[in-house]
DNA sequence: TCTGGGGTCCTAGGACCC
DNA sequence: TCTGGGGTCCTAGGACCC
C-alpha cells in the first residue's frame, strides 16, 4: 500500500492532499484539538490551518510514513520527529489512527482474496499473492490480474497500491518498489542483469544495516556484485547459512512458498516513557506503567485466544542498551495477574542503576487456549500457573 | 533534539537426558 | 590415562522487517 498511515488520513483529510505531512509519534489525540475548535464542521471542511505542524511537536515519537511531500524534504521512515522538524517544520503531523488502519488493512486484504486466495500476510500494509493458480493470472506477465487487484482496492478503500509481479517473492518484493506509487511492476527471471544486479544490496529483504555495512566493507555495494563472488568466499566471509543464502538472492533464486496460514509465536506490549524513568525515583509511576502492561499483554492473548508459558521483559536504558530476561513455567497463563508476578521477578534479575526510556512484558511458547485445554485441563492448569508464579515469587516484588 | 511498537528468526552456551 | 555423541529445552542478545 502507497504511504499506507498518511494515504488512510488523507481520506478523511482531503484538503491535506499534496501538502507535507508525516504520520506517527505521540500520543497526542490530534483529532481531539481539531474537534474542539471545529466540532461543528464535518472533518474534510476543518480548515488546514487547524491542523498542528511538525515544528510544534514535542515528544520521543519517531516517523511511521510520510507523503511524497515531505520526503522531498529529506524526512522519511524509522525517522526522530525532532530531527524531521528540522528538516521540515511546516510538515503536518498526525499521530497513526491504529483503528482505521487495522480496518482498511482488514479491508484491502479481504478484496485481494476474493480475486487471489492465495495470499501471505507481511503485516498492516504488504501482501505476498500468488498469482499461479488464478485463472488469467498469467496474461500479459500477470498485469492484467495486479490492474484488477489494483482497481479493485481502489473501488473498495479509496486506496491506491503497488504490485510487483515476478517468479518468485524475493524479487517480487524488489518489484514492487519500482513504480511507486499506484505502479505495476513485471520482472521476468532473464531481466536479472538488467533490473535486479544494479540495485543496492541493502534493497534486498533480509539485507539490514548491519550486513551492509560490511559487504561495503569488503567493496560490495550491489546485488551483482554479490552475484560476482562466488560462494566459498561468501561463505567465508558470512557463514555457511547466510553465505549461501546471499549466493541464491544474487543470483535471483528463492524458492519460499506463499504461506497463508502461520500461528503468532509471541505477543508483547511496551512502552517509551515521556522521560526517562528510574527505578527507585520514579518506583510508582513505573510500577503502575509495568502492571498496565501485564494486564494489556493478558487482555490481548484472551481476546485472540491464546495461553503462553514464557513470560518475558525487556527495558531499554537511557544509553539506549536493550536487557531482555524471561522464564518459562510448567504450564500455560493468560492471566494478567500471572503474568505481572513472573515477569515482576524476571525484573530482579535485570540491572536497574540506569535510567529507563523503555518497558516492555512479552509472552512466548504460545499455544491455543482451546488446544491447551485439550492438552492440560483448564482450570488445574490455571492452578497450576498460579502455583508456579507464587513459587518463584519469594518475596514482594520490587514494584 | 536523537532513535516507536509489534513481531520473527537465528545464534550460542549450558543444562539435562539417553 | 582420558574425558562419546546426539537431541531438546531454556535463556540472552541481536539482526531484521513492517
Amino acid at each position: 500500500m502507497d504511504a499506507f498511515f498518511a494515504s488512510v488520513e488523507l481520506l478523511r483529510y482531503p484538503q491535506l492532499k499534496g501538502l507535507p505531512m508525516v504520520i506517527g509519534g505521540g500520543r497526542r489525540k490530534v483529532d481531539d484539538i481539531l474537534h474542539r475548535d471545529h466540532a461543528d464542521l464535518p472533518l474534510h471542511e476543518v480548515p488546514v490551518a487547524a491542523f498542528p505542524l511538525l515544528k510544534d511537536y514535542v515528544g520521543r515519537g519517531v516517523i511511521t510514513t510520510a507523503t511524497y511531500a515531505a520526503r522531498q524534504f529529506g524526512v522519511g521512515s524509522a525517522m526522530g520527529m525532532m530531527k524531521a522538524a528540522k528538516l521540515c517544520p511546516q510538515a503536518i503531523v498526525l499521530p497513526v489512527d491504529f483503528d482505521e488502519v487495522r480496518r482498511l488493512s482488514r479491508l484491502f486484504k479481504s478484496t485481494i482474496r476474493e480475486i487471489a486466495p492465495v495470499v501471505e500476510d507481511r503485516g498492516v500494509d504488504e501482501v505476498y499473492i500468488d498469482f499461479t493458480g488464478v485463472p488469467g493470472g498469467q496474461r500479459e506477465g500477470g498485469r492484467v490480474l495486479a490492474r484488477l487487484i489494483q482497481k479493485s482496492i481502489l473501488q473498495a478503500t479509496g486506496l491506491t497500491c503497488s504490485i510487483g509481479v515476478a517468479p518468485n517473492k524475493l524479487i517480487a518484493k524488489l518489484a514492487s518498489e519500482f513504480n511507486k506509487p499506484n505502479g505495476i511492476s513485471i520482472v521476468h527471471e532473464s531481466d536479472l542483469e538488467s533490473k535486479i544486479w544494479p540495485l543496492a544490496a541493502r534493497k534486498v529483504n533480509g539485507i539490514g544495516p548491519k550486513a551492509d555495512a560490511k559487504l561495503e566493507r569488503l567493496g560490495i555495494r550491489t546485488v551483482g556484485e554479490i552475484a560476482a563472488k562466488d560462494r566459498d568466499w561468501l561463505v567465508a566471509n558470512f557463514g555457511k547459512a547466510t553465505g549461501a543464502w546471499m549466493h541464491e538472492i544474487s543470483w535471483g533464486r528463492d524458492d519460499r512458498p506463499v504461506v497463508t496460514e502461520s500461528e503468532p509465536v509471541s505477543m508483547s506490549r511496551e512502552t517509551t516513557f515521556d522521560r526517562d524513568l528510574h527505578a527507585v525515583r520514579d518506583r510508582a509511576e513505573l510500577g503502575a506503567i509495568f502492571t498496565h502492561l501485564c494486564e494489556k499483554v493478558g487482555e490481548d492473548l484472551q481476546r485472540k485466544g491464546y495461553v503462553g508459558k514464557t513470560i518475558g521483559i525487556k527495558l531499554r536504558y537511557d544509553d539506549f542498551r536493550t536487557a531482555t530476561r524471561d522464564h518459562t513455567m510448567s504450564s500455560f497463563t493468560a492471566d494478567g495477574r500471572t503474568i505481572r508476578q513472573v515477569a515482576g521477578q524476571c525484573l530482579k534479575r535485570v540491572p536497574l542503576e540506569r535510567p529507563l526510556r523503555l518497558l516492555g512484558v512479552r509472552v512466548g511458547t504460545l499455544r491455543r487456549a482451546d488446544d491447551a485445554l485439550a492438552a492440560g485441563g483448564t482450570p488445574a492448569a490455571g492452578r497450576q500457573a498460579r502455583a508456579d508464579a507464587d513459587s518463584t515469587a519469594l518475596t514482594a516484588s520490587l514494584f
